[in-house]
Order: C-alpha cells, then structure tokens, then sequence
DNA sequence: CAGAATCCCTATTGATACTG
DNA sequence: CAGTATCAATAGGGATTCTG
C-alpha cells in the first residue's frame, strides 16, 4: 500500500503547499521588499476575494511556514504579512512560472477562437 | 469590479491549470520521452488515487492543452499519454519545483520536531 | 484495458454579521 | 483595521458499478 509522500517527494509537497486558489498570486504579490497590510493586499489580489477567503488562505500559508504576520497590537489593528526565508526562495519558481504563464497565454490565444 | 484573469495575470492563469490535486505530479511523471498508457500511469502514482480521479485529472489537463491523448482504438483499449509542446515547456518550472521541494522538505524536517 | 456513469462525501469557498 | 464565527453553496475527490 503506497503511502502519503507529503514531505517526502517535493512535487507532491509542493503541489499541496500550492493548493489553495490563491496561494500563488499571493506569493507573488508579497515577493518584494515591503511588508504588506491586510487590507492593502485585499485591494492589491488581481480578482474580486472576501476577507474571509483571503483571512483563510493567509493563515494557511503561515501554518506553512510561507509567510510571517506580524501584529503591531495597535488599535485600530495593524498586521503586515512578509514572506518568510522559505517563502522568498519560493521565488526562483515564481519567476519560471511567470514566465510560463506568459508564454501559455500566449499561447492559449493563438489556438483558440473563441 | 475586477473581472477575470485567468488568460490575462501569469499567475492567475498558472494557478488554474494546476489547481488540481495531482497535476503537478502528473505533468512530473509525463516529463520523459516515452508516451504512458493509462494503467500504468495510475501504478507510477506517488499515492494511491482511483481511476474515476486520474481519468478526470488527464481530461482536465488535455482541456488545458497540456497533455494529448492518443487513442489506439484497438480492442483491449490502448491510450497513451504524453505531454503537449506547451506541455513540455513546463519542464522548466517543474524544475524548480523540484529543487524548492526538497529545500522545503529540508526545512520543515530541522524545524518541526514531530 | 481504459474508461463513463453514478452517487456520496468532504473540503473549500463565499456571504453575512459581529467585534475590539 | 483586521479579523472571527457562522451558515450556505459549490466543487472536487473517492468508491463502486458497468461497458466494449
């Protein structure tokens, strides 16, 4: 009987590391040098989220170590989210996926139609 | 109102494509030379997944344009797999993702003590 | 052998209201 | 501002059966 391979074979990892619906482009959008407010990264998601959604998906990603949230404890609430130094070697991957993507868009519009 | 990026954001866009739970491995073990039959790509799989949820991963990815099914037509079926040109561009971020998994997995064992 | 069809179940997401 | 709590809606995956 085969077993789970999480943390044992780095593409079945990664895949669930990079599971959720927005895990990539929230990697990305927090892949520079500022930390970013929750609010301001809400504003910043390419596509209509809840907080709710985005709330959820930041707390996965710190579960798993990706990301660091930072709480000022002011009131009214300040948090700024980082990449943690797992999370940025996530870059090099980024990059390549960027410039994949770019190519299959490309792609995507040469071949279909509609 | 935002709209839609898939086809537009890289990111967005790579997301999609990879979004199910196995495509990653998948796309991983279709990366060689040799086209891959059915059976047999179920009995590579990392962990144990049915053939209702391979059979529907491969349909999604050859919707993508990311793999091509060829179908012998031959009485036992024979169906081969393998990947598309665009398909096969991906071997660069896979990788990637196969160097980042391993550090990951790396990092998680020093760090987690269970 | 390589599925399709079906049903079920769970995980994930979305919507809304509430809070210090 | 940055959430949490709750509930409803949905999608995705798994199990089983059937087929030529």
């Amino acid at each position: 009987m085969k077993k789970n391979l999480y943390g044992k074979c780095p593409y079945v990892t990664a895949q669930k590391v990079l599971y959720g619906k927005w895990t990539i482009v929230i990697l990305h959008l927090l892949n520079n040098d500022e930390p970013i407010r929750f609010n301001e990264l809400q504003r910043m998601m390419p596509e209509e989220m809840t907080h709710t959604t985005l709330s959820r998906q930041l707390k996965y990603l710190e579960k798993e170590k990706m990301i660091i949230r930072k709480d000022y404890g002011e009131i009214p609430p300040r948090v700024e989210y980082s990449l943690s130094e797992i999370g940025k070697s996530f870059k090099t991957v980024l990059d390549e996926i960027e410039k994949w993507g770019t190519d299959y868009i490309n792609f995507m519009n040469v071949n279909n139609a509609e």
